[in-house]
DNA sequence: GTCTATAAAAAGATAGAC
DNA sequence: GTCTATCTTTTTATAGAC
């Protein structure tokens, strides 16, 4: 389990923060390298060009998913109030890269879409087993791309499009829609 | 109603094509001018700038939505029926613009990101009379939204996400589940 | 209204010192 | 591993001819 360089990680770190809060255009190898405080000669000692520092985040992306993927299918249960509120757990980890990478689809990045394609893929292989149909499945499934779709829009926004209190009462909804 | 140039219509058209398949940072000035087959010299005359560019299509999304909004209002009970459906019609006026304005959104523009916040306002008072409660109107927004964001991930793919049976279903069990 | 030519800044990337 | 300096291309924008 090779421990990552704490150098590649702040630039990685640094690339994402400005995917998300800055867009696909502002997050270049100089503005990264500054955020980072490294100079562009540093950063591409790590990542040699453009396209490797974007595979560094798509790699961090996939990891995050395997883990989540992992919590969905030990919650039992609770599988479709997991998979839903880990939507939209602001600021997480999984939550930004989510974003970040899809930012860098957007921009035409075909490995940033694979990866997402991939990751939706599995997280319908893990809820299916606790919806009662496609059609339950395709529901909440939505409601998750829902959700993120409004923190990519908007992720300086003041909140989360719901309330704790709304978020809960969805989250009744869907499940005993789902219930088979 | 001034009928607007159809050169700028035609810059506006080829910059709206670009944001949606190349992405934003591809969406040049230059690259707008070539596809629209006009010079850079011409296109700044109807645009005077970058931002004017945007100006001039949220603009034309707002006129869209205007006639969206209207269309569900007139729907009567078919209100989200209409609505989802029109939240997928890919390659449509309406479609396009918002995935074209959402990739300026998440580029940093204020003005995108109040127009799209502005449609979104709009479409859940057009839909609430026909929802239960507030929980009923928030699941149907968020398919919607789901929608667009499969769509703006990848508007290359080979089809929308959800094939014709499988969205008629999604729209029956969305309308069972928000019956007052 | 539409063009060419060009300026000024910023992009990704390379070379080579330390 | 990290730096500075530099090259090439591209970007937005201006000036002015037609």
């Amino acid at each position: 389990m090779s421990r990552p360089p704490r150098a590649r990680e702040s630039v990685l770190d640094a690339f994402e923060q400005i995917l998300i809060t800055r867009g696909e255009k502002a997050a270049t190898m100089d503005a990264t390298a500054r955020a980072a405080a490294v100079s562009k000669g540093g950063l591409l000692y790590h990542f040699g060009s453009k396209e490797a520092l974007e595979a560094g985040l798509i790699e961090r992306l996939v990891a995050l998913v395997d883990a989540d993927v992992a919590e969905i299918i030990a919650a039992g249960d609770a599988a479709i109030a997991h998979f839903i509120r880990t939507s939209v757990m602001t600021g997480a980890p999984l939550d930004r890269a989510m974003l970040a990478v899809s930012r860098l689809a957007q921009g035409g990045s075909a490995p940033a879409s694979a990866a997402l394609h991939e990751a939706r893929r599995r997280w319908a292989d893990a809820v299916r087993p606790h919806v009662r149909d496609e059609t339950a499945l395709d529901l909440v499934l939505l409601a998750s791309d829902g959700l993120y779709f409004n923190n990519l829009l908007d992720p300086a926004a003041s909140g989360p499009v719901l309330r704790d209190a709304a978020m809960n009462r969805l989250v009744s909804l869907l499940e005993q829609l789902a219930a088979r």
